[in-house]
RNA sequence: GCCGAUGUGGCGAAAUGGCAGACGCAACGGACUUAAAAUCCGUUGGGCUUAAACGGCCCGUGCCGGUUCGAGUCCGGCCAUCGGCACCA
């Protein structure tokens, strides 16, 4: 040997000559309806990862984390029978790829050649079964042709709401209609990011500063695209109930759209009504003040003459600080009286107004009703300006009623006095409605989407203006490309690059193209769609192949057995179960989406609202597109710090294929540790799981004297033991089960078990070999498939079935049985599977430790449990 | 402040309310080897007892309480760490 380091097996030539084979054989390929070799009796399973942004610095190992997940269900899924539809492509658009061409001066229609390329080497190294066929690119015109197409049908579409759903403007019996469209445009206070040129939603503003590079964001008005998912927000929200998703993501999801119950509240002033958003009415007595936003447009008209100049000079104050400042919590609060009154119409009390920049004109009414006894903001800002506070919910025996916001009962408010707060909600609301000075209403903070960017690297819009008003390009001029620029840079004046293209932006006699162009989320939105029709040019997705993989209707089909993997105890009754599956076919979507959870608030959102207006209009076939949600944890670097050059602890996956091999380098990410969970990497771990690999191979091959690999003298086609009959079937039901929870560390261990048992036996059963190697296979595909070779036992190893188990032989005619006394372990005893209970009693009180233990004190109880303990309980 | 997640050996972690620490890493001891690597075998939560071994005993899953014959697991209350939202009325 060279001083390069001696392989553990030949991992190095055998994984590249399997990934040959898949390549060449299309061992992957998941044939559509009505292509050849599709077979209908088979049930689907649609399984997804997020696809990447193909990045200048290629993987790291953070990706094949999710990636592995999903190639062994893939893998597991399809040694089952299902047909399985386990795609891969590129969001190939957007601020990063930009960022990335800018930054090294290329194109990025180059640089998202090569990244792409990259990330796909990269990919296919690591050996996952993806139907490379189905590949797709967000930037190819044949992908966003349809992106645009879908966005003419949001143009193209409003939300009626007495049916709730999207329907197509024609339906629309008001006026313009431009002022229903789901995508419209509006001048609006924008995240302006000067170092980028662009808007972003404020789903990508974190902290003040852009999520891409991380530079400070401006509020700036503007005239953009905006989609309005907030006529969404109730089924956004409700339809979350049905999906199996993390807790923590439903409650991201909950709290990004943030849906407040209350009413509004009308306040006479001379000159007008001003109305304020509450979800507390039954503290309006309480209320002892009202603040407006400073930008609310009513100051104007109330502010009397002698605060004139003091309210100016507070709004051109609040208008000079950036949001970060604004809402800056340990800053004191501020604000400056109107001169004008209110009156409360549940009192007719006279309270004065307020402007201060704590209430937001982009939230509720932009008008609050002061209520210091029962808000922390109210209070401190009551405390502050001296203003009255009035008790009105008494707080439960043990705490303070002043500041307190919880419910109570209604106190000092003649109508609602002794109510519970709820009740004094609807009592109050009620008497609102009928007085014609308020009503139930309710409040999101979700925000319309704001869906236009001014950079170069995205779908443009297919959209035309016309004597200032905006119109939809014809379908047959889709895909609309951009024009080919030299310079591509951000202007940095809030004009989009595209601008630029003076032919291109002409679009005849009296009519201009948008110059805007989408967000990176566009591409995203609707992909999963695309993978199951990939190259169809006349639809976005076809209509069988979209009820066929995003449908829920092949129940009959349906691997499933309800009756789980509990066995009847009669030997006679039928030997194989399949296990029951949480990962069969749920009704709808994609049946397993894998990913990060920092999508929880961007694509995550964007796509579900997408995918209802298409649901609405009648283009797919269910009303959500992710059935069942994971989301992987993050892999942390050796040092337990988050992966960064920063730091140094960035692991390249191909540095660690090249040392251990795919197989080791699959099996570790899943050995260490839960899916979900956060956890650091350790090139020792890869170490010991490739021990294991090399277990198995030594298993089944040994050396000859030239040094060559051959089929090892010990495999031999005998008869398991008892004991290795029993470790195979426990080990098929454990991996079965783990894979099915994604469990995949547990599973790893079961096997590594499995072949511990086997490393000491004299002679190996061929038997137990093909029966370990399926159940290894979609673990680590290349060695299993391999060794399924050398074997010689037939056809390839991705055509077999997976192995069944059969509970029979997990059982013995001994068992241990554990002896507490009060609870604490004090012997095991081995006893005959059939003891009765009165049996295990008997022998557990003559049990010698037992005695010990008891110490002659009276036995007050025994308890047994049948095949596991039996305690005594003292007096 | 609100919402969510997580706390178990030296480390990554296992444990349908029933033997805490499976499996792996690290460490230590042994076999093989001229030697090393690789491989194989063994030990390994803490403490007490014992000359030593065997054996025996006590303690131990962030903290305090509760339910139970029995709690890492269920319930109540704290603490800590991480993530998200945050003047949203």
């Amino acid at each position: 040997m060279s001083s390069e380091r001696r392989k553990p097996y030949p991992f190095d030539r055998l994984e590249p000559k399997w990934q040959t084979i898949w390549d060449e054989t299309r061992a992957f390929h998941a044939p559509n309806p009505g292509e050849e070799k599709f077979d209908p009796a088979q049930p689907k399973f649609y399984v997804l990862d997020m696809f990447p942004y193909p990045s200048g610095a290629g993987l790291h190992v953070g990706h094949p984390e999710g990636y592995t997940a999903t190639d062994i269900i893939a893998r597991y899924k399809r040694l089952l029978g299902f047909n399985v539809l386990h795609p891969m492509g590129w969001d190939a658009f957007g601020l990063p790829a930009e960022q990335y061409a800018i930054k090294t001066g290329q194109h990025p229609v180059v640089t998202t050649r090569e990244n792409v390329a990259k990330f796909k080497t990269q990919l296919k190294r690591i050996g996952f079964s993806y139907d490379w066929e189905r590949e797709i690119n967000t930037t190819d015109p044949g992908y966003y042709k349809w992106t645009q197409w879908i966005f003419l049908q949001i143009y193209n579409s409003w939300f009626n709401p007495e049916t709730k759903r999207a329907e197509p403007i024609s339906t629309y019996r008001g006026g313009d209609p431009d002022d229903v469209r789901l995508a419209y445009v509006a001048q609006v206070r924008v995240n302006w990011c000067p170092e980028l040129g662009t808007v972003l939603a404020n789903e990508e503003v974190i902290d003040g500063k852009s999520e891409v590079g991380g530079f400070p964001v401006v509020r700036r008005p503007m005239r953009q695209w905006m989609l309005r998912i907030t006529a969404f927000a109730d089924r956004l929200l409700d339809e979350l109930e049905g999906l199996d998703w993390p807790d923590s993501i439903k409650a991201l999801q909950r709290n990004w759209i943030g849906r407040s119950e209350g009413a509004d509240v009308d306040f006479a002033v001379a000159q007008a009504t001003i109305r304020v958003f509450t979800t507390r009415p039954d503290t309006l007595y309480g209320a002892t003040y009202m603040v407006l936003a400073p930008e609310n447009p009513i100051v104007d008209q109330i502010t009397t003459e002698n605060q004139r100049e003091a309210v100016a000079n507070y709004r051109t104050q609040v208008a000079s600080k950036s949001d970060l400042e604004r809402t800056d919590l340990a800053k004191e609060k501020t604000g400056v009286f109107t001169g004008a009154f209110a009156i409360n119409p549940v009192n007719d009390e006279r309270i004065p107004i307020w402007i201060a920049d704590y209430v937001l004109m982009g939230y509720g009414t932009g008008a609050i009703m002061g209520v210091p006894a029962h808000d922390a903001r109210d209070l401190e800002f009551a405390r502050k300006f001296n203003l009255p506070i009035r008790l009105v919910v008494q707080a439960p025996a043990d705490q303070e009623s002043l500041g307190f916001v919880g419910l109570g009962v209604a106190i000092n408010s003649p109508l609602l006095d002794g109510l519970p707060s709820p009740k004094a909600k609807q009592k109050i609301t009620d008497w609102l409605e009928e007085h014609g000075v308020g009503a139930r209403s309710i409040n999101y903070k979700l925000r319309d989407w704001l869906f236009s960017r001014q950079r170069y690297w995205g779908e443009p819009f297919p959209v035309i203006w016309r004597d200032g008003k905006h119109e939809a390009l014809p379908e047959s001029e889709l895909p609309l490309e951009p024009p080919a620029l030299e310079d591509f840079k951000p202007t940095g004046t809030g004009e989009p690059p595209l601008a630029k293209a003076k032919d291109w932006i002409r679009y005849s006699e009296n009519a201009t193209r948008e110059t805007n162009t989408m967000p990176q989320w566009a591409g995203s939105c609707w992909y999963y769609l695309r993978f199951c029709d990939p190259q169809n040019d006349k639809r976005f997705v076809g209509e069988e192949p979209e009820r066929y993989w995003m449908g829920g209707d092949n129940d009959e089909a349906r691997m499933t057995n309800d009756e789980g993997m509990t066995k009847p105890e009669s030997p006679a009754a039928s030997s194989f179960v399949i296990p029951h599956s949480s990962l069969r076919a749920k009704p709808g979507g994609v049946d397993l989406y894998i990913g990060g959870v920092e999508h929880a608030v961007l694509h995550l959102l964007y796509a579900r609202f997408w995918h209802k207006v298409l649901f609405d209009l009648g283009h797919v076939s269910k009303p959500e597109p992710f059935q069942r949600l994971v989301n992987q944890g993050m892999i942390l670097g050796e040092d337990g710090r988050k992966m960064s050059k920063r730091w140094g602890n960035v692991i390249d996956p191909l540095d660690v294929i090249e040392i251990y091999g795919a197989d080791a380098f699959r099996c570790y990410e899943m050995f260490m540790g839960p899916l979900e969970q956060m956890k650091p990497w350790s090139m020792k771990g890869v170490e010991g799981v490739s021990r294991f690999l090399a277990r198995v191979w030594r298993l089944i091959m040994e050396e000859n004297q030239a040094g060559e690999w051959v089929l090892s003298a010990a495999v031999q086609d005998i008869e398991l033991t008892k004991a290795q009959q029993k470790i195979t079937h426990a080990t098929v039901k454990k991996v079965t089960a783990d894979i099915e929870s994604l469990s995949f560390n547990t599973a790893i261990s079961q096997m590594m078990i499995f072949v511990n048992a086997f490393t000491t036996a004299p002679a190996v059963p061929v038997l137990a070999m093909r029966t370990l190697l399926v159940l290894l296979n979609p673990f680590a595909p290349h060695i299993t498939s391999e060794l399924w070779e050398r074997l010689n036992l037939g056809g390839d190893i991705t055509a077999q079935r997976w192995p069944e188990y059969d509970e029979r032989f997990l059982v013995e005619d001994e068992i241990e049985i554990v002896v507490q006394v009060n609870g604490k372990l004090r012997d095991k005893m081995t006893v005959a599977l059939n003891a009765t209970e009165a049996e295990l009693e008997a022998a557990a009180l003559a049990n010698q430790k037992v005695q010990n233990a008891i110490a002659g004190k009276p036995v007050r109880k025994v308890v047994v449990v049948p095949k596991k303990l039996v305690n005594i309980v003292t007096a």
